[in-house]
DNA sequence: TGTACATCAGTGAACGCGCGTTCACTGATGTAC
DNA sequence: TGTACATCAGTGAACGCGCGTTCACTGATGTAC
């Protein structure tokens, strides 16, 4: 809230993070500049030294929430987003079984606004300009790619229904208001893609 | 537009049908009362005698449209959405892999307003009150009612991952702004579920 | 069948509100000397 | 190191706009006689 350069890179970051949960938790059309700037501690009118126009701030927001989530996928023990972080060599320990149980599991399923940007907002985003499609699609080619590398059978019609299982199983387990069906949903997908017999 | 009863009936038909339609191709936030009633060939004023409120409308058009998605479906020679409905005993020819590729067909990706509501708004709903929510979670009960119905093998977890998958792959395909990869993700999806050598 | 009238579907002006955006301004920052 | 000044991050009033909603009104409908 200061007025030098690295306060405004900090009011630009605190932003930023807020918008990408904000739009994770309720939706595109959730994002309000006024109330946005409220929470980051400032007023409106500064919005427009940091950003273009509302919309500029979504597609932005929604490039952040696709790398907050990635983030918080690869933190969790997932596969890596990309290829060059695949080719770094590191394994981590969960490996595939690991990545689907978090990826469906109730933490993941009850905090949007930290978990996967694909799953929250792939509905919005299918809807919106190509610009905000194409970054998206290549965070979902990123997670199809990470998820061909852990399988390793290098059947990628089969990373990519795994792919597709995963995000629709965690949509649907958000619409569910009876928690033991919505578990039983996250339950099913996990036992059907990752079953416990095989580690 | 007339002033008998019948009309006023018809008129609330089409307000319906339209925003049905409307939230299947851009989402809940995008219903306008102004905008529909403009569709519908008459002025915002006369909304007030079909529905309570904005708020009102959006909870009978999800309805509408869960209705009307699980009609498209049925018609292409889908699981029944109830459980009345499978008990009549009427089987459609294409069965289950039938079901499976017309749900995942270009033609149901491009027409979002007249295809499934699940696949369309479950990222919307799931953000929604607990009465949406509710309404949506019966429907996806029905939809996996009806895909283990034909499956025939009373394995409710499987019918869950089907259903997962089909609305997830239809979902992301809608994000690719690429044709080719678009169809990759609904032919891999199709092809993992209802292979072409089971027919 | 024909008239008189209550009902009510639809009209369109008006409202308050929150939105995104602009802009003149303030005062701390950081630089030139 | 200290002063003078240009820069610029953030402020807050003001704007036009579209929104949901209300309401007095119009005129066709449908009913009572």
């Amino acid at each position: 809230m200061g007025h030098s350069q690295a306060d405004k890179a900090a009011s630009r970051e605190r932003i930023l993070k807020l918008a990408s949960a904000q739009i994770r938790k309720q939706g595109l059309a959730s994002l309000s500049v006024g109330k946005l700037m409220g929470k980051a501690g400032l007023t409106h009118g500064g919005f427009y030294g940091h950003f273009k126009s509302r919309s500029d701030l979504v597609a932005r927001a929604v490039e952040r929430a696709l790398a907050d989530g990635a983030g918080a996928a690869r933190a969790a023990g997932a596969a890596p987003a990309t290829g060059s972080a695949r080719a770094t060599g590191q394994h981590r320990p969960p490996g595939f079984a690991g990545f689907v149980r978090s990826y469906l599991s109730r933490a993941h399923r009850d905090a949007p606004e930290t978990g996967c940007a694909i799953a929250a907002l792939a509905g919005d985003v299918g809807r919106a300009d190509p610009d905000a499609r194409a970054v998206m699609a290549a965070a979902i080619e990123g997670m199809i790619a990470g998820v061909a590398g852990q399988l390793g059978t290098g059947d990628e019609d089969e990373a990519i229904a795994v792919v597709a299982a995963m995000i629709g199983g965690l949509t649907i387990s958000r619409v569910f208001t009876d928690p033991k069906r919505s578990e039983a949903v996250l339950r099913a997908v996990r036992e059907k893609l990752a079953p416990r017999e095989a580690g």
